[in-house]
DNA sequence: GCGCGTTACTGAATCGTGTTAGCAAATCTG
DNA sequence: CAGATTTGCTAACACGATTCAGTAACGCGC
């Protein structure tokens, strides 16, 4: 054993008062008024000793512990680092750890995974999924506060953060109308789930107010994939009336969409204008024009979700069990205005 | 407090035994010789209970933990994604835990975060970066096994694994060799970090075998950003004998390649092949045409760690301190057979 | 000099588990 | 059938904190 801990004990022993006391002024119990004097020589034979708490003894004896869990699939994408980094800098400040579990899609797995996490003792448990979805919360989570990130439940019996794909999917459509375009294609992303559902309703939203009328030919149902983006292009242009501007369900649809204008002989930002969806990290900022594109806010919801499971920790009535957070446009270089050259 | 929480010795109770009995049971002591009957019995009360461990209890009782500490930049990069999966993955199947901790960059923040991992009483430690450097490894990062991934320091004072520069860089230009091409340009990434240099050697080595011979003109200096891919692309086809192949430092140079390659009229993969490296999971096989490129085995790397730092918990001397993961390469569409069309 | 409040602590119980030492009964050995 | 061994279990201490219930010493007013 190389690991000579140093315990209270041994603090107490070198600094001649007894075990409670060390605990108090190491605690910042103030209540328990001890002199400076004491307070100070306590706190230097802590650090002279390289005293180091013990976290386990303490959450034995505390009866709370100083972490949350997160199940997460961080298999497959890079998105689950934005929600890990957001609640990982919330519970940061607190003085809070996370731990985190992976859950790959097996819903086994993902038992599994909180099972294990309640054995640490978490105190809340956080479960995020990479796309906004609805899922099965597993039976044993409900033994500790629970927040949902990026996902919900069908019963609406868990607190919840989602992104607001509805206003993200209106400012999207917004950008294009009010660069002076009027005839707007969309592509979107796979059927059914609330990304292209809510993105979609928006944009529709955002065009009816702006007196913007759209064809259905105009809205072409893409996967989410690159190669969507690419075909779904295609079909757009080669219209009889084709769209000066489109509105991709997310970046990778973009990227192309990009290639296929590019092919046609045509300038993404100039002949036609561009908008996306998700930010990508590594993508958008990237791209040639740089993509205007609606940000998902991963790392918001990340936070959101901590500082919502603390409430709850603390026991302090939750006003609003579905939080959306807003995703901001991120305005770059692929949206030109429309009959300006 | 809905937590009810049963305890062995409630179990114990129960089941008609000692506590003691209990735990050797629950922990598959046969030494103790309790027979089929009664190991049975006890094992029926506690899942009918609904007993779970308590893992702090457990910790402070047995002197050593379940889990080990993950040090890393999670601000800037998806690649901490991959490494955490696979440190993740392969803690798991062993009942450990990863306690995940953010170092941004901060070299106060990261001392920090190596302190409180030691306060939860971890087994070791972890410390990743996102980008292959040396790094100042924090003191107190002494006092349990200690294990860099994706980084190394000047002394070689711990293990460290990483990935196999050279032998990536070699097989990238191999690629192009074997496709018969013998003027090849390369864009390197910011000049002096073991990325450029090992890829670079690797490159020459295997020019060398193959008998090409590379102008010094063909080889630009770029900054790994797109940017740095599309100007030096411009670069390199401006010139009197045009490469035609080039190797691209990493997958956001050869991005910017592709765009320099399509505004000139050419085409990827027929006129103008283009290796990359990095494999980014959501760039390179969704170009256009799929990029064949090198993989950062980002995962591997973290399963290494997680075995070496088994290995050296365990106090099984360990042979090789400086470990180089593979890079395997990808191959996709955007490398041509030279002189076939 | 008595009662009372404050100051500055301390003793001891407790948290849930691991672990060693040991004991009574049953079984084997010769 | 005495003695040795094995079987099946338990008592009790340890781990390193938190925390509740005191308590001795002191000052102060009357």
């Amino acid at each position: 054993m190389t690991q000579q801990s140093v315990t209270m004990a041994d603090v107490a022993k070198a600094a001649g008062v007894s075990r409670t006391t060390v605990s108090f002024v190491l605690n910042g119990r103030m209540e328990a008024n001890i002199p400076e004097a004491t307070r100070e020589r306590i706190n230097q034979t802590a650090r002279m000793l390289g005293y180091r708490p013990n976290a386990a003894a303490r959450t034995l004896a505390s009866k709370r512990s100083a972490w949350f869990g997160l199940v997460t699939e961080i298999a497959t994408s890079p998105f689950a680092t934005d929600v890990i980094k957001g609640a990982q800098r919330s519970a940061w400040k607190d003085g809070n750890f996370l731990l985190i579990a992976p859950s790959d899609d097996d819903p086994g797995m993902e038992m599994l995974a909180v099972e294990k996490l309640l054995e640490q003792q978490v105190g809340g448990l956080i479960i995020a999924t990479t796309w906004h979805r609805e899922i099965i919360v597993p039976e044993n989570a409900k033994s500790v506060p629970c927040v949902l990130v990026n996902c919900f439940d069908a019963a609406g019996e868990f607190p919840s953060i989602v992104p607001d794909e509805v206003a993200g999917g209106y400012a999207a459509a917004e950008i294009l109308a009010r660069a002076g375009h009027t005839n707007i294609g969309h592509i979107t992303v796979a059927q059914g789930i609330p990304a292209q559902i809510g993105r979609q309703t928006g944009m529709k939203q955002a065009l009816r107010d702006h007196g913007i009328s759209q064809e259905e030919s105009k809205i072409v149902a893409g996967d989410g994939t690159a190669d969507s983006g690419y075909h779904g292009t295609q079909e757009l242009l080669a219209q009889p009336d084709p769209p000066t501007a489109i509105f991709c369900g997310n970046d990778r649809i973009a990227m192309g969409a990009y290639d296929a204008i590019k092919e046609l002989g045509l300038r993404v930002g100039e002949d036609i204008s561009i908008v996306g969806f998700d930010d990508q990290e590594i993508l958008a900022p990237h791209m040639r024009p740089k993509l205007t594109t609606i940000a998902l806010p991963f790392e918001e919801m990340g936070m959101a979700g901590v500082s919502l499971l603390n409430q709850m920790v603390e026991g302090s009535p939750i006003e609003n069990r579905q939080i959306t957070i807003g995703c901001p446009p991120r305005i770059r270089s692929s949206v030109a205005m429309h009959g300006q050259r």
